[in-house]
DNA sequence: CGAATGTTTGACTGGAGTCAATGAGGGTGG
DNA sequence: CCACCCTCATTGACTCCAGTCAAACATTCG
């Protein structure tokens, strides 16, 4: 039984924009189902045009692109509620890959219903432009981490988006959360190699920052960690969710 | 005299959609003007909520964020057509600062006349979306080569991508293209030290790939030149413009 | 128990950063 | 007209952060 959008508890987290019956009624009519796709599964493909469009309800993935000779440049952590396929969407052309990292579940859309779900209320567009500038305005925060930030600097400020992240949308609290990512995965998303990434992994250790046990990270000291990341702690506000 | 957009010579180049005489009356009514600036003047603040929107028309600029420690990073260069604003108008914040970096011409839009503009007509919610998907795609790539190319790679991937932009927007071709920024501005783009992206280009220029004088860049062997870059060439795909 | 995957370390290397000085033009005020 | 200044490009010398190589550990799993 798949769940319904009435009563999917995910979009009445804090970082979402509140619904109202009608939007809630129109998001369910565009919905045709769910997905469940094992650990491992690729789910969009760079350069592809997926004749479907997801929003992750469960689980946790990746997105990332190749380079020619082979390295891979992780471009975002994927996170219930995160939209799958704007790229293909609207440009017909998706700019990176998405895989599951772990078992997930999402909402699935039909691209080709996309156009009449906008057409019925502006608002729609309005939403979807939204999503769209938010990943722009991320991923402009992750190249200046990864241009400007020195290694250690790198991976504290991501310690603090993921964990600012996920507790917004609820999955987390107490500095505590679950990252089901390798080292590999994090080094791929700040543009460093897997053995730097894990020496400064351990000199965040070492001054009692953070704590990294299999899934399970927990941040000690937020405020010190935020300043060693060249950050600043600040609630994220909230957008919409599909 | 302000351009009309009946007349406007712009929105007919290679790079963007082909407009319906109803879309260009529309978009007509929501200009409200035209602002020229000189060269150096800030158009937008990172953080800040413009009551206005712009597109360029003439000129060129810079899209950049400062970290606490004052390193900047270019997020992208501006050319004619790109849409200055996008965040502020649907997040309520802009993610980054725009400056001009020569006399610019901005077709200006007010905030307020968003919500109207795109309840017109559904497409234009579509639009807008596209518009920030095409930056969000733009943005990935530019962090995979930050994150993943070296720096000869990088600085062969910046000429290669920055001669299709502006060819596709009409304002080059022949390999030759007006390039009015300075090797700082590159060197922020990348991610790289002033002076080794100054030792960089040189390397390009001893293998005959470019020849950069004044404001004039000449690529002189495309083909060895995205070999250098790890990158293809491909045409971009035609967008919207506002 | 071996095989596979992921983490951790140490030793060494090298690409890129930093520092500093010199050039090369372009304005400008005397 | 020219000396002075300012900005930007260029170069050399040196340093160091981060990458590479390689091996040891730790866990999980069939």
């Amino acid at each position: 039984m798949t769940t319904k959008c009435d009563y999917c508890t995910l979009r009445r987290k804090a970082l979402f924009d509140p619904m109202s019956p009608e939007d809630v009624a129109a998001m369910q009519r565009f919905k045709v189902g769910e997905l469940v796709v094992d650990a491992g599964t690729q789910i969009l493909m760079e350069g592809s045009n997926s004749p479907q469009l997801y929003t992750a309800l469960y689980g946790m993935g990746l997105r990332y692109r190749y380079l020619e000779n082979g390295e891979r440049q992780v471009i975002n952590f994927v996170f219930p509620g995160d939209f799958l396929g704007l790229q293909a969407g609207l440009m017909g052309e998706m700019g990176h890959s998405v895989e599951a990292t772990t078992r997930m579940t999402l909402c699935v859309f039909k691209r080709s219903d996309l156009w009449s779900y906008m057409s019925a209320d502006p608002q729609r567009g309005f939403e979807l432009a939204w999503l769209a500038a938010v990943e722009e305005h991320f991923l402009g925060e992750t190249l200046t981490t990864v241009g400007q930030r020195t290694a250690l600097q790198s991976v504290a400020w991501a310690f603090v988006k993921l964990y600012q992240r996920l507790k917004a949308s609820g999955s987390s609290d107490d500095g505590v959360f679950h990252f089901p990512f390798k080292q590999r995965d994090l080094a791929d998303a700040l543009g460093l190699s897997l053995v730097h990434t894990n020496k400064t992994i351990r000199k965040l250790k070492e001054r009692q920052l953070i704590t990294w046990i299999g899934d399970r990270i927990t941040i000690h000291d937020m405020p010190a960690l935020a300043r060693t990341g060249l950050t600043t702690l600040v609630e994220p506000r909230t957008r919409p969710i599909m």
